[in-house]
RNA sequence: GGUCCGUUCGUCUAGGGGUUAGGACGCAUCCCUUUCACGGAUGAAACACGGGUUCGAUUCCCGUACGGACUACCA
């Protein structure tokens, strides 16, 4: 075969795809560009009970608006149970797998005898399986019978527990794992499905997936997986087992559950189910691109922080990979789309802007009327893009902390016409003196817009227009 | 409990047998400025611990501690 780079992005759709998901999509990604090889999307939809509805589509939209790009042909799982079964069925007839007829309860009981004598491990293995119900056990006629009959079963890979294993991970050292410390993985459920370890093998198999490029927490299976491979007489891949992204704290492995209530930090890159993603909150691609490309990589010994998808495809080598794991510093995520922001061309930012108003969910805070009633104005939005650029880490901050303007007594617009009539025309007024700028800056602005602080008042002035200003 | 992986500023990291251990985020102070922000400058802040090996170890080896992952008919 040839030494082309082949390599998958394989995620469940049992729900959104969250960003160490993406993280690990990017890497897979990057290192198919690199080496001119083809990365491919595969829907691992084993557990049919766990499939959610959208989550598919999900998972592709947050890819193509991050810009990653895959292989046309997508692989189902659930589309070929007949696959599997028939290279299960092959390690049955080798003697390298078997059929195991124990209940749930069997099991739960064993679980339990188990843990009740500290057993070192607490597995269905060869120690074990000798007095459970399964085709090792069970007189060649009866297992016939049961099997006939459809009495439910699964099929276990058998380990021998006297070898000890070793493989390679090209991030780390040896991988390596006693079969005494492993268990009798279930290969396919009783309801004829696969599971994860044998599916995955069987379909990088046949896709001739070069390198799995994966999460580190399936370092602790790659044994089982490499045992696979080779009871099947498949070539082995190279693995990559990427370090986890932690809570920010470092308590554990980032998701949902691990986050306080306020911590209010974007799991997914898009909206699901009520919850917004990075894209709803007002991120840039790019910053996504820059912000997961830095956890637990780096191009190099250069000091630049920023680079693109296209600096990245151009750069990308394993070697850059952290073996540590990362903690999820969302600071540092809004620094990266700030600068962004900031580096947009006003006619980008403008577009930006214009689609976030157009897409704004009718839910969310209604716009302020004098505010609405710029943005119906392109020059004025413009206006109000230049302003803010600056000012923000998140786009819709452009519209949320654009300064709101007051409605004058009359008083007031007797007090200050002349003053802001000047500065509309872009002038000191002429009656201030030198010295007492500042204050007067600053009084105006408190009674413009009730605030102490916030973008060049003139600016603001010439934003809002005179017609605004006075016949509120 | 068992198996596996890991450990450089609070965070992301560079480095590597002899360095003032470098950068970035965040934080603080100052400058700029009509304010805030942007920008600029400066500062505080790290090699987990103990043994080896060595003239010398943060760097190599071994332990310990700590952290994480896995331990499902979930992936």
């Amino acid at each position: 075969m040839s030494s082309e780079i082949r390599v998958r992005f394989a995620p469940s759709p049992t729900g959104a795809l969250h960003i160490g998901g993406v993280r690990t999509a990017l890497f897979n990604y990057l290192f198919a560009k690199k080496n001119d090889g083809k990365f491919f999307l595969r829907i691992e939809d084993t557990d049919l009970s766990r499939t959610q509805e959208g989550a598919e589509e999900h998972i592709k939209n947050s890819l193509e608006w991050l810009g990653l790009s895959w292989e046309k042909q997508v692989i189902r799982q659930s589309d070929q149970r007949d696959l599997y079964l028939h290279h299960a069925k092959q390690l049955i007839d080798q003697k390298k797998a078997y059929y195991a007829f124990d209940t749930p309860e069997d099991l739960s009981r064993l679980r339990d005898e188990l843990q009740e004598q500290k057993s070192a491990h607490q597995h269905y293995n060869a120690l074990v399986r000798v007095r459970m119900r399964n085709s090792l056990t069970l007189p060649e006629e009866e297992v016939k019978d049961l099997l006939e009959k459809g009495v439910p079963r699964v099929i276990r890979f058998k380990i021998d527990p006297r070898h000890s294993y070793a493989f390679d991970d090209l991030l780390r050292k040896k991988i390596k794992g006693h079969g005494s410390a492993l268990e009798d993985k279930i290969l396919i459920k009783s309801d004829g499905m696969p599971t994860y370890h044998f599916a995955h093998v069987v379909d990088d198999h046949k896709l001739g997936i070069s390198h799995v490029i994966r999460g580190e927490e399936w370092l602790p299976s790659t044994p089982l997986h490499g045992l696979i491979y080779k009871a099947l007489e498949w070539d082995l891949p190279s693995w990559v087992h990427l370090p986890l992204i932690l809570d920010p704290h470092g308590r554990g492995k980032l998701s949902k559950r691990n986050l306080n209530a306020n911590d209010e930090l974007p799991l997914y890159l898009q909206e699901w189910q009520g919850i917004k993603g990075f894209k709803e909150l007002g991120f840039l691609p790019e910053a996504v691109i820059n912000f997961l490309g830095s956890l637990g990589y780096r191009p190099g010994p250069s000091e630049e922080e920023f680079f693109s998808l296209t600096d990245l495809e151009k750069a990308f080598s394993l070697s850059g990979l952290a073996k540590t794991s990362v903690k999820y510093d969302f600071a540092k995520a809004l620094w990266f789309n700030e600068h962004y922001i900031q580096s947009c061309s006003p006619d980008k930012l403008l577009a930006l802007l214009q689609v976030l108003i157009r897409s704004r969910p009718s839910k969310d805070k209604v716009l302020d009327p004098k505010l609405q009633k710029l943005l119906q104005d392109e020059n004025k939005t413009r206006k109000i893009c230049e302003l803010m650029q600056k000012r923000v880490h998140r786009l819709p901050l452009i519209l949320e902390n654009f300064p709101l303007l007051r409605t004058l007594s009359e008083e007031e617009k007797t007090k200050y016409t002349a003053d802001i009539k000047s500065l509309l025309h872009n002038q000191i007024p002429p009656t201030w003196k030198k010295q007492e700028k500042a204050k007067r800056m600053r009084e105006l602005r408190r009674v413009l817009t009730g605030q102490e602080q916030g973008p060049d008042l003139k600016g603001l002035l010439q934003c809002w227009g005179e017609s605004q200003i006075f016949t509120s």
